[in-house]
DNA sequence: ATAAACTTTCATTTTTTATTGAAAGTTTGA
DNA sequence: TCAAACTTTCAATAAAAAATGAAAGTTTAT
């Protein structure tokens, strides 16, 4: 298969990965994009690329510099932006556990907590209110598991991450 | 707070948290409504505690039992049918991450193989060629982590989850 | 201060995804 | 076999999300 024709299996491959997982299929495909192309790239290059609109390039690499993982790039004596991805995967994918931990993980943990409470009432028995309180119980154990499972990996460095961790999680002989 | 407000609360909650994973929020508000209610439901209470349609109803019931995350139960002497989700949340999350195993990494696994070898062609120079081929490697070697540590929880019990894995993944002294 | 070269915004349009509801299909009991 | 009691399907509709593109806003060089 010749370059061209990989990179765009790569950035079409990576559109549909993104929308499983509830992020847009261009701002996914403009991740794949900037991940294959060894240099930094101009809002016109991308639009070019990938046959999308100005807005939707600078919306979508906003997006990506939120998450942390597309940087901008100022070169001396020009006046556009350029943009370059974060080619450590290993970053990458810590940056984007991060911020899916805050934006998804936390705002659930505290409706969890505040609704772990039930007070008794007229039309409610005390078995009912038990099952519930011990199903949110579980939950939350389970979040908080998650939640410190993905602040391990945050802080890990890449060594630790990948002997310590590949050697464990290697089924044994 | 009263149980019936908490449990609309988990709902409302639990619909949000889906649609950022990829999953429609009716689905996943039928899949917390059948996690905090004690016994099975008839497609008609679903429809009434939920206030969608009977069509709507059963596409998603049937897509929970696609990912076997809640079952069909019949009773001696009804006719209709009624629907239960899996309590034990270990398990609900062990059937989830099985599925989206299936689905999402193995596909871009897949393309991953394909287009991992690059022939030389007029157009491309070695070195893009090679830097190309590096980050595919390095997807390649990260999602082969991400799948062995999957296959390793799928296979896990529910004591080497709780005990070894948590015990590593709190942050040591 | 001005104009050129860009970036950003946002009301509108397009596309995609989810929902409805009525009709068709199925199962069960008499 | 019929009809009642359900379930399933699917074409039409509605809702939500994403994309466009033109206008407004910035920055920089002269």
């Amino acid at each position: 298969m010749q370059l061209d024709e990989a990179k765009r299996r790569f950035i079409e491959g990576w559109g549909t990965l993104g929308s499983a997982w509830g992020v847009s299929r261009t701002m996914a495909q403009v991740h794949a994009l900037l991940l294959v192309s060894p240099g930094a790239l101009s809002t016109e290059d991308i639009m070019d690329q990938l046959q999308i609109s100005r807005g939707n390039v600078n919306l979508n690499v906003r997006a990506l510099m939120d998450w942390g993982i597309v940087r901008k790039e100022l070169r001396p004596g020009e006046r556009r932006e350029f943009f370059s991805g974060e080619k450590d995967i290993h970053k990458v994918a810590t940056l984007i556990l991060q911020e899916r931990r805050k934006r998804e993980l936390q705002p659930i943990m505290r409706v969890l907590g505040e609704i772990s409470q039930v007070e008794p009432s007229a039309t409610t028995t005390p078995e009912e209110a038990a099952a519930f309180s011990h199903m949110i119980g579980s939950i939350q154990n389970f979040a908080g598991f998650a939640d410190r499972a993905a602040s391990t990996l945050i802080k890990a460095d890449e060594n630790w991450f990948l002997s310590t961790f590949m050697k464990l999680m290697r089924p044994g002989p």
